[in-house]
DNA sequence: ACCTGAACACCGTTCAAGT
DNA sequence: ACCTGAACACCGTTCAAGT
């Protein structure tokens, strides 16, 4: 057995992210510091620096490598590109899922570098379909970005919502997340919140997953809609 | 003259907050820290911390003070239903320009309690908007929350390009941002990147604002298009 | 070229003590 | 009830020194 142990294996930067990925997955954000890290890794601070420039630029390394692993899977050899568009959005959204700090490190990247290293993986990928929809070139960009806007807004807000419920004590799972949640929009001041007091119970019923996948349907409707009204625009 | 001297004006919640914001316009969430607070405000830490619990709190409740004052413009009387929403997504949409820490934070804020205070304020804004639009009460949640996320998204990605173009070395303002960042585009793998490549150009020549509108115009194409659509639905 | 680890400047938070 | 400010535990980052 020529097993190698973690700890013969070399430091890298891919081995520093990774670890890295790991920790943010664990712990989370509050739990990744270099103190950490250089324990699991086993070396110095100065080890660590020598191969990333600071912890900036290892928040999007993490990032950047958990979102390209998201979006690179090939959509299916039959599927139309409605359905690649949405097993996209889905590979994205459940990536935020899997990793509950993937939706503020997206922004906080985007921050950093708004059309940097994360945005055209998400881009191409939900670009080519678009294109494969048979819009107009001059629609493209457009296009494209209100749907990559629309996915990474849902990453931000929704699914935030499994990490919450994961967090609670024990049994009290996303569905008392959403009880709680609802009765707090069912008490808001019915003078100021009408309409978000009329519509609790649609928040309380709601599955993330199938809001997203009808978002994702809306903005399609959208964009064929847009594509044939085309031209004529005041 | 009875003029207040600033010293005078006792230590609250709200001025902790106004302060907060303040820090956070000039200086960046980096530079946000109890230390420059208290000597802003002259006072000890023990101070502070008696009118707000921790940072959190305090980030979350300068994100809420500015989405309030944002959403909180009412809709000119001879307002279409569609020009209210852009105008109530637009005044997000500046306030992101405006605070560019405001991004990150509203992402940070979701991530801390996904339909907490923030959520509503811009949901009712919006909401009642699309009911208003004539929407049937079944798809209100879906269509204002599509509406609110791709708001959220494009806050989280656009308004860095503002703050970005104004980081950069003086008269290098956004259009040679736009310019950069579209090379880079084009330097791209073409194997990997084909659609994103052939996109560069519209990335270049785009202008934030306009962009955004049109997505929001986008959505609520998507909107309508759905209303009509309605209850066929494989 | 790559790694070590002590040291530095700084941070959020606490708490006994004051008024 | 509200404020003071020293103290604590911890953090990102640097750098002279090693191999």
């Amino acid at each position: 057995m020529t097993k190698r142990t973690a700890r013969a294996e070399p430091l890298s930067r891919a081995r520093i992210v990774r670890t890295a990925v790991e920790l943010l997955d664990t712990a989370g954000v509050r739990k990744l510091t270099f103190r950490a890290l250089t324990e699991r890794l086993s070396t110095g601070p100065g080890a660590i620096y020598w191969h990333v420039a600071n912890k900036d630029e290892l928040l999007s390394a993490a990032t950047e490598a958990v979102v390209a692993d998201a979006v690179s899977v090939e959509p299916g050899a039959g599927d139309t590109p409605r359905e690649a568009i949405r097993s996209v959005a889905l590979g994205l959204y459940e990536a935020t899922e899997a990793h509950p700090w993937l939706a503020a490190q997206l922004a906080a990247e985007c921050a950093r570098s708004p059309w940097g290293a994360v945005a055209p993986r998400v881009f191409e990928a939900l670009g080519r379909q678009v294109r494969a929809l048979g819009m107009p070139e001059s629609g493209w960009f457009t296009a494209t970005s209100a749907l990559m806007h629309y996915v990474f807004g849902v990453a931000a807000q929704n699914a935030a919502n499994t990490a919450m419920a994961a967090a609670l004590p024990q049994d009290a799972s996303r569905i008392e997340y959403l009880e709680t949640a609802s009765r707090a929009w069912e008490a808001l001041d019915p003078a100021a919140y009408p309409f978000t007091r009329a519509v609790a119970g649609q928040l309380r019923d709601h599955d993330d997953r199938t809001q997203f996948l009808s978002g994702v349907d809306l903005v399609l409707a959208g964009i064929v809609a847009s594509a044939e009204g085309g031209e004529r625009q005041g």
